[in-house]
DNA sequence: GATGAATGAGGCTTCATTCAT
DNA sequence: CATGAATGAAGCCTCATTCAT
């Protein structure tokens, strides 16, 4: 015979934690698989596969494929917190560098299928579409970002801010792109010819 | 007299003409599509629906939407022998540098859609495969254009060549990836900012 | 008390019984669909009607069309064991060879679809390639047949049995093959014709 | 420049003649094509490719692939006249029979392919279809061939007429359906078993 | 007579999603 | 909470057929 006796009071913190941890599994599941895949070819019974459940129970935590797409895409940009923490953190204008190209350098380096199917993702009209919703709850703490940049560009010295930010996104991007695609990237040769341009007395 | 010519139904050139036509009009199309979607997200009939023709024609050109992919990367790749022309042509090195990012920068203005496309394909494990069957074909053209990269750097007067050629084409990448992913990315700026990294005089 | 019993969505013997009922339902629609149009006509969308489920549904149970022929075979294959045991359970060579004739004959009119399927089946190259994979397993069960049909020959007094064999199979196959194509095809005075050949006495 | 100038009067018979023989042409390369893949699977481009013309012209000689298909049996059929001929001729009943089986299994050999997409037509309801129309035609033909194979077995002293010519053609067809199917069958041994049932003195 | 570009229906298959249990 | 049977839309591809030249 098959009891189910569900929420019962005195093990709903139970529950609970079921929740969120067959909720981080699925989400880690679905990385995986979009990484592997792309977003598109990758398919809610992989997902489910690869996490050990059924295809149902994704379902029962995320109500569309779209909607994992989303929650995934925010669990991830949480964690660009820290960046900004740190930057409002350190004095040094030239610290601060270093722990922006390090941050984002070792973010790549441990996520790397994250990453990758993230850039992915934001290359496709639908992909841009989803992450933006995601994004817009995040406004306020990519515009404290984008701020602390400007100011660390300044506190540097640089003469033409506007034009720094975006150029030194624009490499720090690619350094990551490439790092994506290549088997053996030097790493951290760019990590050290990117810092070198910012080195104290260096005119730009 | 009776003069019976068979074997012609339509004008050869005719028939080719129309061939070309087609084919062309369907690659665009296809281009078009792949870079709004991606390449696992658009299909075959949107692409058909795109250039105006049935589903059926389309198989009638490519044997299969791996084929048509792959022509669609083989019709683009050939366009980058002027950029390897260019850079033997040059003598002045600082003229070569500048080709260089012209040429790259123009052909992501000209071909944005098939940047991005591209980008994306390179992006999932089964693009790579696909991409890198057409590349092997043009293999001898990048060979030479790495090394005519890593020449133009030496005469540059850079020191660490190896490091300073990965270094240029991320940075070269990030510009073009940013440049897709925004809607005013100051291209020209980039352009600026880039050249003047290797100004003369300046040590690296 | 507070029982959980998770991984229980269904009784697991319900989900046994309907998935044997369905699995069952769609080789039986395939077989009338096979038989009817052959198995290149016929579709999985037929099959699919003819069951009254969706075409989706079929490819739960089976992974391809192919998948479901094979299956369809090796399910049938399955029932001529009884052939092989009566063949070894009985004494008289005579009552062992109207058992033959009758085995077949009485399947012959049971389960004309399945002949009529499996005979269009082996006319094509393709039918015979995805028989004889099917065949494999079941290599044994046939020499087993083979050898008994050998005896029962010899044991009848047959002098050349080799070619009797072949003799008596062509003619069951030609009764078969008569019996499926036409609409009143005197079968019972036709396997009184065929057994009285081997009536005792009678030198072949 | 292109001119055609067809149906010239006094080219008329060219053209009749190039008419009759690409017709041949296709309907021998719609055999081999529908005798290795089977009617479904055998599609109008292969047999044109077969013939080397293009598709439009099969449709220039035959309306459909079903009437293609129509001219086909027919075209066959009509062979079957020397049968009916032969039998009319001959005087000797022993020498009818061995006649009629010798035509037959001639014919098997020189036609296999031919038989061979006959019987797969023949075992679907829409190929009988199909060749009931065909033989419509050609039913007085078949009527005499009835009439000749009866008389023939009442002249070899046969005396349940009926059953025996069921029989024979039954054991024919059998021979002719193994022969089709296996890769080494002793045709020889099984002529001679047949003709050795109607042997003078054998009673029936 | 002959060609082949073009069409569209339909076949195989995948997959997001629903729902009974 | 969890399962998996079931659905149907949509994707890739084939093929009979039409038609302008």
């Amino acid at each position: 015979m098959c009891i189910i006796v569900s929420m019962c009071a005195r093990y709903a913190k139970d529950n609970e934690r079921i929740r969120a941890k067959t909720r981080k599994l699925l989400l880690d599941s679905a990385l995986v698989v979009f990484a592997r895949l792309g977003v598109h070819a990758g398919s809610i019974a992989q997902i489910a596969k690869e996490a050990g459940v059924s295809k149902g129970l994704a379902y029962h935590y995320f109500s569309s494929k779209e909607e994992l797409l989303a929650e995934l895409a925010a669990a991830r940009l949480d964690e660009w917190n820290g960046l900004v923490e740190g930057l409002e953190r350190l004095e040094d204008p030239f610290q601060r560098l270093k722990f922006l190209v390090d941050f984002i350098l070792d973010e790549l380096q441990e996520k790397t299928d994250w990453l990758r199917f993230f850039t992915g993702l934001y290359l496709t009209a639908d992909g841009r579409g989803a992450i933006s919703k995601v994004m817009e709850v995040h406004q306020e703490r990519f515009d404290r970002l984008f701020a602390l940049e400007k100011r660390l560009l300044r506190d540097l010295g640089v003469r033409d801010v506007e034009t720094e930010q975006v150029y030194l996104r624009s490499t720090l991007q690619g350094i990551c792109l490439e790092y994506m695609l290549s088997e053996d990237y030097p790493l951290n040769s760019m990590r050290g010819r990117l810092i070198q341009t910012y080195k104290r007395g260096i005119s730009i």
